[in-house]
DNA sequence: CGAACTTATTGAACATTGTTCAATTTTTCA
DNA sequence: TGAAAAATTGAACAATGTTCAATAAGTTCG
């Protein structure tokens, strides 16, 4: 069976190729802007193969996607083991902001192109596990935080919607550009002071 | 004069003609699904007409968004007559969210998408007013806020950004699916239920 | 070893896009 | 009316995602 285990290692090997060569080049040029041939001529491969291996564009896509999150999550479940549930509420969004301002194209392959979800749409997966299983670390700390006297009198399934909101958004405007030429006073740091005044919203009994 | 005043109100109407459909068709089955022939088709033009009338399929989108600014813009502003500001401000964000579920579409192009902002960069033109002064909106609801014992101790600017962030984050989730399938009790009410509990955090002095 | 069979790879070909521009039609006005 | 100006056309182009018959490489077994 050794041939037909290389084989299928060859495979997978040759797929990661594939996958990387596409990050590079969409983290280079951008999405948009890199062709299929242009994957194909970066692993010297042609362009047919590239469809042996995904079936479409959105499948790299969403294949990136879902790394992503695999990471995405990992870096946030680290988190979980802050005690303090106030303190890791504040730690979770600027672990959050850090990634997004320091993997802005995966971010936005994550949190906004119409591509990867698409391709999850028409795969027909019911369930987007990752994404579920990453908000559930934010609500289990908002739920955390009300147990020590926190948000009293309110629910914490929308609260944690929007407080995953504000940090979104700020990420999303940014990334966006919706914020560049507005005359706002910082805009390097905007994200960050507006997590700082955001926490001083959320941080009171 | 009168035939050259009539040839520019001619040119005019042709031009809007063009926006019009534009924009039916990109609610209809959206933007990238829209071929300049398909708009061509519905004016029962040639594709070559509109190139007369825009320079490319961004300078479109980007009138468009100019357009939908133009339009928020106006409802916002009617808010202004609420004289208590933080009634104003909960009345921003049920208006900003209205808007947003109700124009997904154009939403979408204002704040999500890249073209009209590439147009925008390209023109060269140094500061994008619509924004600005849909933000100065809320920038001076939040410090009168300030000034009626509100956000003691907090930096306007900074908040007035986050608490747009938390707003528009829930939008964009939504609309770009991403609080689909994930799990969340009540999808359809979401974004009005997270801004019920954000109020909630803010509404406190 | 080598022939039959399987798998992997290729790249020309196709349909669809945004965009251009020389040719054509329509309008203007002395 | 007829020549100049303006508006409109649609075939043609380059670039894109995608397909698939043809080719090459690798595997198996007598």
């Amino acid at each position: 069976m050794s041939t037909t285990q290389r084989k299928a290692k060859e495979k997978e090997e040759l797929k990661e190729l594939i996958l990387q060569a596409a990050k590079n080049l969409f983290v280079e040029k951008g999405v948009e802007h890199t062709t299929m041939r242009n994957i194909a001529d970066a692993i010297q491969y042609s362009v047919g193969t590239i469809y042996v291996y995904y079936k479409d564009k959105n499948a790299i896509l969403y294949d990136l996607h879902s790394k992503g999150f695999q990471e995405f999550n990992n870096v946030m479940k680290v988190l979980m083991a802050v005690s303090d549930p106030m303190e890791r509420l504040k730690a979770l969004g600027r672990t959050y902001i850090k990634f997004a301002t320091e993997h802005t194209d995966m971010y936005d392959l994550m949190f906004n192109m119409k591509a990867p979800i698409e391709f999850l749409c028409n795969a027909e997966l019911d369930i987007w596990h990752q994404g579920k299983s990453t908000f559930n670390l934010l609500r289990t700390t908002v739920q955390e935080c009300k147990d020590q006297g926190y948000f009293q009198h309110q629910d914490v399934e929308p609260l944690s919607f929007a407080i995953w909101g504000c940090v979104h958004g700020m990420c999303s405007l940014v990334i966006r550009q919706r914020v560049h030429n507005i005359g706002v006073s910082s805009p390097e740091t905007i994200i960050e002071d507006g997590l700082e005044e955001f926490n001083r919203l959320v941080d009171r009994k």
